[in-house]
DNA sequence: AGATATCATTGACCTAAATCAATAATCATC
DNA sequence: GATGATTATTGATTTAGGTCAATGATATCT
C-alpha cells in the first residue's frame, strides 16, 4: 500500500463521485479534499483486513475489489466494488467494530481514503457533509434491499443472468468460483447454470 | 385511519425513541413535534398500500404491523414492525416511488406520522435533524445487512431459530404461515421444521 | 351448538442445489 | 515447451425445501 500526499489528488473525480448525490458548494469540496489521503493497492493485496481495524472508507478510483468474508474455512464474496464507488465494509465502520470481511484488490487499484475520525469532523463542521452522508446512506439500503430481495425471490440462474446483465465485463475480469460464491452457491452450481443456458 | 390532532401527542415517547439515536435537544424535539401528526390504524386496515402513495414515515408506538408484498398473486411478509419502531417502506419512500409493499396493522396499531415534504423541510432547517437522519438511515443498513446474511448463510431452520429467540412473542401473536413467509419458507416447510425441533 | 372458513399438519413425490469424486482445461513458472 | 498449480467441468448421489393433495384442528358466525 502506497500513500502519498495532496498533489495526487484528483479533485475532478471525487467531486464528480459526491454529485452523484447532490450538488456539492465550493466550501464542502475543499473540506472533503483536506481530508483526503491516496493510496494504491497492487492487485492481491488488501485494503482492509478481516478482523482488524475497521476505520477506513475508500472512494475506488480505478480498478475492481471484493470483500471476502471467511467462514468455516471457506471464502464468502460478499461484494464486488467496481470503480468509480466508494469500499468499505460499512456495519462494522459505523459500529466502530473490528471488520467483518477483508477487501482485495483484484486489479491493482487507486483509491481515496477517509478516516473514521476525519469523516466525523466533517459531519460536525458542515451541515452539508452530514447530508451526504445521509443520501449515501440511503443509496446503500437501496442496494442492500435489492440484495435481499435477489437472495429471497430469484434463483441461482436468475442471479447469474442478472448480474451478467448489469455487470456483463465482470465475467471476464474475475475467476468463476468468485461468481459463483457472490451468487450463494458452489462453483460446481454455476457450472451447471451456466452450461444449461448454453444450451438454451 | 383517525387522525387527530396536537394534544393526543405523547412528545416523551417521540423523544426517547429518537434519543436511542443521539441526545436531542430541546429545540429539535419541538420541531420534531411540530410536524407529528397521530394516526389510529385498526386492526386488519392498511398504514400504506402497495402500488399506492409512499409519503408517510411511522412511529409505531403501540401494536404490530407487518409490510407485505403480492408477487403474482403470492403475499409475502417482508418485515414484522413491533413497537416501538419506525414503520416505512425505505427504498420507495427516499425514491417518491410507488410503495413496493402494503404495511398492515396485524393488531391495532397507534402511530406518530411525518410526512415525507415536512421530512425535507426538517432537514433543511436543522443540522440536527439531518444528523438523525443520517444516524437512522445506518442503523436500517445494519438490519437489511442482516437479512442478508441470513438469507445468504443460514437454513430455514435457523432463521427460525433466531426469529423466535430475538423475538419469542411473535409466534403466539401471528399466524405461522406468515412466518413461514417471513423466513422465506412454505407453511408445509414451517411446520415440518416445528415438528423436528420439538422431537429433539 | 352446528356450519363454515381459515389455518396447521402430514404424506408422497419432485426439484434445485450441495457434496464428493474424477477429469479436463488454463495458467504461471522454470 | 514441459511441469505443477489453479480453475472449470462433468458425473453420481444426497438433502433441503417445494408442490400437490388430503386430513385435522381452530376460529368465527349465525
Amino acid at each position: 500500500m502506497i500513500s502519498n500526499d495532496q498533489r495526487d489528488i484528483d479533485h475532478r473525480i471525487i467531486r464528480s463521485v459526491y454529485e452523484t448525490f447532490m450538488p456539492i458548494n465550493d466550501e464542502l469540496h475543499e473540506l472533503i479534499v483536506s481530508k483526503t489521503t491516496y493510496v494504491e493497492i497492487a492487485k492481491g493485496q488488501e485494503f482492509i483486513q478481516q478482523g482488524g481495524p475497521n476505520d477506513q472508507l475508500g472512494l475506488l478510483v480505478d480498478g475492481l475489489m471484493r470483500s471476502v468474508e471467511i467462514i468455516d474455512g471457506d471464502d464468502h464474496t460478499m461484494i464486488f466494488f467496481d470503480a468509480p464507488c466508494f469500499v468499505t465494509e460499512y456495519v462494522g465502520f459505523l459500529r466502530r467494530e473490528p471488520s467483518r470481511h477483508s477487501i482485495i484488490a483484484l486489479e491493482d487499484c487507486r483509491l481515496y481514503v477517509w478516516s473514521y475520525d476525519d469523516l466525523q469532523k466533517m459531519y460536525s463542521l458542515s451541515k452539508e457533509s452530514e447530508r451526504v452522508g445521509r443520501l449515501i446512506a440511503e443509496c446503500v439500503i437501496a442496494d442492500v434491499v435489492n440484495d435481499v430481495r435477489s437472495f429471497r425471490f430469484d434463483t441461482a440462474t436468475e442471479r447469474y443472468e442478472k448480474l451478467t446483465a448489469t455487470f456483463p465485463k465482470l465475467v471476464q475480469r474475475v475467476p468463476q468460483y468468485m461468481i459463483a460464491s457472490y451468487l450463494g452457491v458452489t462453483p460446481e452450481s454455476l457450472s451447471r447454470i451456466r452450461a444449461k443456458l448454453i444450451k438454451e
